[in-house]
DNA sequence: CATTGTCGAGCGAATGATAAAGGATTCTTC
DNA sequence: GAAGAATCCTTTATCATTCGCTCGACAATG
């Protein structure tokens, strides 16, 4: 009767999870406390996920889908395109993915940092993967003479650093920093930022003429 | 009776609860697993350390507290050396003290990331004051005609950012990219790297002749 | 003796999970 | 389209653990 529901049980759960695991961490929230949120019955986050546990797995992995198939797409232009560019827009596009995502982005990065097995599985997979993609890119901007050389893993290191710590960090950042990072304008600000760490990869004679195109 | 205990009780919640907490996270360990662990019976974390939360802000407080006095040690320097220096050699002492505290480093960096009242008044006290010092010298060092102009809280997130993360993701570290972070050796590599970061940051006329020197 | 440290026991509250039963909806078959 | 079956969704109530914390007794120490 009456008029259906604007979000279905499953989703709400998920709504409510999100902002839940985010302020108070896995451990620190409770499935009532999520059922309290999303206004449903306890019951259902097992009936849905299969208990706690499932809800952040599929959280997790709901996340890094994403984030894998955005650079995957990125990286099938590479055809069409170069390395330098393809780069930075894997970059911009990671940046957009996160102001979108901007909770689940720090949950997932929060979670991701204790030891247990959900974890060791995601990284094997989605982590795995991301690291093969920007290694490869890395390698053939070396090969191809565009980046100096460099040790690849620390150049992944960094670059993952500087893309997600804003995201981990909102409160530092607009509290004592007094950026606004949850605001649009901060991703195309951050964005250049990057754009000068990765142009510092260059060699110094295509850095000067900035030879290669960058796609915007 | 006996001999006196190697550790006292005191000492052997401390080193207990940064394991359990390093690998499970705060919320995620319990009174009674920190107790076991320490080979110490459970009231005698609240007997010392006014319960679960007073330890943890114990924890945080005395990192923090060795973080700080690090960077106003190096920042007092600056009357005998200069600006680049001095931050080249915070750096170094930040990674150094990361790696000899790598659990603690791990817990407290994650641990900040969530919402809470402790948290709050760690940014307010300690990280404002980091940010306090580093963002002097950037400024020093843009004024005096060193480094180029820049946003300097996006420097200061960048440089954050670079060194934090790798002593946040160490299992990231070890199982995806095979680095041994946790190996002396990394803090030497990787301070080269981070070097170089800060080098990008000089205007092209000092970073060519490398006029200013170096601290090693 | 007074202070400090140690210990076991247990309190009340909260935790994650599920069984059982009922309701709602969809599908099958005629 | 109607009757019945099957599936899916929702609710209530409750289970067994585990949680953080503290009380009161006891031992060690100075």
């Amino acid at each position: 009767m009456a008029q259906k529901v604007l979000k279905d049980t499953r989703q709400k759960i998920l709504t409510a999870a999100i902002e839940l695991f985010n302020s108070k961490g896995f451990t620190g929230t409770s499935v009532r406390e999520i059922a309290s949120k999303a206004d449903v019955n306890v019951a259902h986050i097992s009936y849905y996920f299969k208990g706690k546990g499932g809800l952040l797995e599929f959280l997790v992995s709901y996340y890094y889908e994403g984030y894998i198939k955005l650079i995957e797409d990125n990286y099938s232009l590479l055809q069409y395109s170069n390395v330098h560019a393809v780069l930075s827009k894997i970059i911009l596009d990671i940046l957009n993915y996160q102001h979108e995502n901007r909770q689940l982005s720090r949950l997932v990065y929060r979670e991701v940092t204790v030891d247990s097995i959900l974890i060791r599985e995601v990284m094997t997979t989605y982590l795995t993967k991301e690291k093969y993609y920007i290694k490869s890119l890395f390698e053939q901007g070396i090969k191809e003479g565009y980046y100096r050389k460099a040790f690849i893993p620390h150049l992944i290191i960094q670059l993952r650093s500087l893309l997600h710590t804003p995201y981990l960090q909102p409160q530092y950042m607009s509290e004592v920093l007094h950026i606004q990072s949850h605001e649009a304008y901060f991703v195309h600000q951050y964005y250049k930022e990057l754009k000068i760490w990765l142009n510092s990869l260059l060699i110094e004679s295509y850095s000067r003429n900035e030879k290669i195109a960058v796609i915007r």
